[in-house]
DNA sequence: CTGAAAGCGCTTACAG
DNA sequence: CTGAAAGCGCTTACAG
């Protein structure tokens, strides 16, 4: 089966009537429609989409950029293959077909962000890792381009975005350490410039702030988003003097370096150090202790993700009438094993950082 | 900018012109083709990519379909991000864009691959997750677009493949725990009919037999590749008399789960019983005690992939004529604390499975 | 309800 | 070396 004009003949009607029936276009006798519909399951045609496309001007392909920088490669856990179910369950009631466009670690995001929008392969796009101040989306609007972010930035006001509530979550991890009795809780930050990272030390210090607590820079350990990071996190709050009670993770999997980092020097995070981390997944959920942290659906986070994209694009906006254009969305705290209070920790004697 | 008739405009040349110096065709002057390009970059024009695809057939871009089970995007870990990179460094240099079909968990995967097929918006595939028999297979034969696949089938013999070597890997994990004087060793192996399973045991079993090791069915546990199957193995491991004094896991994810429930029946993975898990990647080299498995790098898995792929299309064969049609993959062992001697597990008292 | 025809944005023989 | 023209596979006003 080569194309609808094979498809035509076979049929004995004209490719224009084949394309009506195909498309499900009204004004197309039913029986028609019937032959139509059966002899393209049969010869297996499907249309062309670059003949659709240039047509028509839109590809029907919504394209999800996903991170290159080493950091996203390494552990972004899943994430996106979580959330990319929940987007196509929305995106596949429209006939449109998501893709996901894996940035090169070795190219510019700005740069091949042009490229594939200037390729033209995709009618939206959903991008993410936003940095505080991203070119990407001054870009994407100059194109007029309808695409939602996931993940604020700095000029979000003027865009459609969804980001979790790191705010939130660093607040009330330090909140609840606080009600247990915490004094000196630290905090495993990003060292690079990504957004998430400036909101959730800002739940931070609000969280401290509220509990009367005086914020310590010096409490602020700069790691990588990784086990690795993690590990590094562990060995500085190794030499911390005194040696903080309690530590915020920002990102769960650190916890896997962390509670080695521990172990290598006889601690055991729970007992010799209350640990919180982010994302309630089968990660934390299977350490030892089990890891308090905040649960949330990626399916669920991918529909909103895609019905706010939808409801920013004319042609299906109508279908998504009350759709807000932004979203923080909301984590649930699950208790874990690993954030006692600190009776233990703080009577630990401070000699053994040499370890 | 619009298209290539208005970048031909302002120049006051002719489309046919254009095309040809942006496409690097001969016969161009060189005065022209810098004009040209200049005035590209300078108004960011780049080719429509479904008018070059109509009239060329071709679309530049080359497909990965990813699993859409449960299974592969809960435990996939990275393993794909990390291959993207390698291809990219491969397809880049011939001007082909990388795309990631996620296969949605509620569609069939033969007919999303027939689906992404049809439309004609990749000019290869390379599919993964392959399972004994693959219908895919045969479909993309007999539409005749090039593929390979990331994992072997039992027709593997008439198609382009890449495999890791799960029979060598299996072999050596048995041989090793044989050599240290384990003689009752378990595996887990997946409980889906993923071809790598098959594989992997024969692994096992020859590993059993060159030691002089009887090969026991009931060693063999089924489990689910992840975190909640390595939980699942452990316990079922407790249920046995005797208890093996080793276990080799088909996915290194397992052994979080494993490491769990071990402690919550204050036994120790290293002490209580023998580890060799699969991969090597951060997540077993953090844990305590570090897993012992097998190293290989996903780059250049991936540089491979791509290599083999484009060694069976006409258009870029000629790049690679020594490319071997297929590969097994080797990994090397990276010992880690978690496969010890056997000779405590085997002096522990039997009488705890109540726990 | 259906057919004939235009045209989406490109690339590429073909003429000159 | 360049231009004019055909045509890739579709969809969609337009006629009838």
């Amino acid at each position: 089966m080569k194309g609808i004009r094979q498809l035509a003949d076979y049929l004995e009607i004209s490719i224009g009537t084949v394309s009506r029936a195909l498309n499900g276009k009204p004004d197309v006798n039913e029986e028609t429609r019937r032959r139509v519909l059966e002899a393209a399951e049969k010869l297996g045609y499907v249309a062309n989409q670059s003949g659709r496309s240039l047509r028509q001007g839109t590809t029907n392909v919504i394209g999800l950029m996903t991170g290159s920088d080493a950091q996203t490669v390494e552990n972004s856990d899943n994430f996106f293959m979580g959330v990319t179910d929940g987007l196509q369950s929305v995106f596949s009631a429209h006939n449109l077909d998501l893709i996901v466009l894996p940035c090169p670690g070795d190219e510019d995001p700005d740069e091949y962000l042009k490229r594939m929008v200037a390729r033209r392969i995709v009618d939206a796009m959903i991008i993410s890792s936003t940095r505080r101040i991203d070119k990407r989306i001054d870009f994407l609007k100059q194109t007029r381009l309808p695409f939602v972010t996931l993940g604020r930035t700095s000029s979000s006001a003027d865009h459609a975005w969804i980001d979790l509530d790191f705010e939130e979550v660093a607040y009330s991890a330090v909140n609840r350490l606080a009600a247990a009795g915490h004094r000196t809780i630290a905090v495993a930050a990003p060292d690079s410039d990504v957004n998430l990272g400036y909101v959730f030390m800002e739940g931070y210090r609000r969280g401290l702030e509220e509990n009367g607590i005086v914020y310590d820079p010096s409490l602020v350990i700069r790691a990588k988003s990784s086990e690795q990071g993690g590990y590094h996190a562990a060995s500085e709050w190794l030499q911390m003097r005194p040696r903080p009670t309690a530590l915020v993770l920002i990102y769960e999997m650190m916890a896997l370096g962390l509670y080695r980092r521990l172990a290598e020097v006889g601690l055991k995070p729970g007992r010799d150090l209350a640990v919180i981390g982010f994302r309630d997944g089968p990660r934390g959920q299977f350490l030892e202790p089990r890891l308090t942290s905040f649960r949330m659906s990626l399916h669920d986070l991918g529909v909103t993700v895609a019905q706010t994209l939808l409801s920013t694009m004319p042609a299906y906006a109508p279908f998504y009438p009350d759709q807000a254009r932004d979203c923080i969305w909301p984590m649930q705290l699950v208790p874990g094993e690993s954030d006692p209070a600190p009776a233990v920790a703080a009577s630990l004697p401070a000699g053994r950082q040499s370890l």
